[in-house]
RNA sequence: GGAGGGGUAGCGAAGUGGCUAAACGCGGGUGACUGUAAAUCAUCUCCCAUCGGGUUCGGCAGUUCGAAUCUGUCCCCCUCCA
């Protein structure tokens, strides 16, 4: 019996969303839940204690980078992944599925799985369900991906049907070749923009009872309104004692629709990544520091958070950093948009606990200023 | 005083008769970024403007159909020798 289970603890009366938690092997994730995501063993620029203090709970690494360098017997042989990046907290890897998608235009989909090239060197390489659940094993992360295809947007209905059927023979192949009772493994709803599809997969995929199901294949280049319904196609055949997770999302939009719409998992880069070129996610909007206007702005960057770049530095200084291109300020901004998003989940979780999720989501709607992107 | 080298857009620096409003870099402006090939990428940066037009390559005067590029002269800067 894995010591792995999701507890609902509340449901909100008026739409999908979920309070719950996560017992991942003895460590508890509330969730709704936001994970940072630390592809090449870290999370750029912060260390593990910065990720515990802005209240991180759980955050992701890579399977394919890893795989690549330092290679996932040096992981293991550091004696799992934990231990390798000094991360004490709940783990998980994504499968690599999405590389394949995102960094070959050279790649050959077979049945057996992916030929494509390194992105380091170009070296030849292959990748299959059964590999990347080898690899995933090395590393040694609580929670791990079965091995998909994430299809782009817009796909036609034959090739989305048969890549899905095929994502779920490698979902079927992954689990089969699973073999630590310490990593709890979960499979992938694709299926594209079709509700058929969708639903198909997301059945499919819980007769293999997986310990959780993510939702992959959003967010590649479809507008909002197919995106939001992507995902309630995908969670409407999802058992409610499973945790679900929405890959690769995380504007202040999407995790609060997503939420509505009963996700409990989101990871992202975009607020790390935006943090390093110098946008921030605040409660007043998007503001991208290096504009002139913030030149001689001594106002906290966000006078309504609580992390330490905004509690101890400006957005002159701020701005300064980053005409110098100093990291220092990459790394405050990491932290700032980080603690963002984590802050807005902890207030979806107490709106959850008061069930009065919808009416928190108006009031950041009527309040904050997003654009149509979302954040 | 003598010999040599040089003055190009905010800065640095190419160009050495037409294809040049003038490469490139920096600086500066603006934008993008959603399971991280991303401290990255795109775009603008003489002036006015929608096409398009108007002024430029230290100053002035020339040569030429045509000059940043050739000639004369003046101004300024640098190096070496006295």
């Amino acid at each position: 019996m894995k010591d792995f289970s999701y507890t609902l603890i509340r449901k909100d009366p008026h739409s999908n969303a979920r309070l719950g938690e996560m017992n991942v092997f003895g460590k508890k994730v509330k969730t709704p839940v936001f994970m940072p995501v630390g592809t090449q063993a870290t999370v750029k620029f912060l260390s593990p204690e910065e990720l515990k203090e802005i209240g991180s709970q759980i955050v992701l690494a890579n399977t394919y980078h890893l795989w690549l360098r330092p290679g996932e017997d040096i992981v293991r042989e550091a004696g799992g992944i934990h231990r390798f990046m000094n991360y004490d907290g709940p783990m998980l890897t994504d499968s690599g599925g999405f590389q394949v998608f995102s960094l070959s235009d050279t790649r050959k989909i077979k049945e057996e799985g992916v030929y494509f090239r390194s992105n380091l060197d170009g070296t030849a390489l292959f990748l299959s369900p059964e590999k990347s659940i080898q690899i995933q094993e090395a590393i040694g992360a609580d929670i791990i991906m079965s091995f998909d295809e994430c299809i782009p947007y817009p796909a036609d209905y034959a090739y989305t049907k048969d890549s899905t059927e095929r994502t779920l023979r490698w979902a079927r192949r992954g689990r089969e070749v699973h073999s630590r009772n310490d990593q709890a493994l979960f499979g992938i709803v694709q299926g594209g923009e079709y509700e058929d599809l969708r639903r198909y997969c997301a059945k499919e995929l819980v007769k293999m009872d997986f310990d959780g199901y993510s939702i992959g294949g959003t967010s590649v280049g479809e507008d909002k309104p197919t995106m939001y319904r992507m995902i309630e196609y995908a969670v409407k055949d999802l058992p409610e004692d499973k945790p679900r997770y929405l890959m690769g999302v995380g504007t202040v939009y999407d995790l609060l629709e997503g939420i509505e719409r009963g996700i409990d998992m989101f990871d992202c880069v975009l607020p790390t990544r935006i943090a390093r070129h110098g946008t921030l996610m605040t409660s007043q909007g998007r503001i991208n520091i290096k504009r002139q206007i913030y030149r001689n702005d001594f106002t906290p960057l966000d006078p309504e958070c609580d992390c330490i770049a905004c509690r101890q530095y400006t957005r002159a200084y701020l701005h300064h950093l980053f005409r110098c291109n100093e990291g220092f300020g990459m790394r405050l901004l990491s932290i700032h948009n980080l603690r963002f998003l984590l802050h807005l989940t902890e207030q979806a979780r107490e709106a959850l606990a008061n069930d009065r999720f919808k009416e928190f989501k108006e009031e950041i709607y009527a309040r904050y200023q997003y654009d149509e992107r979302g954040f």
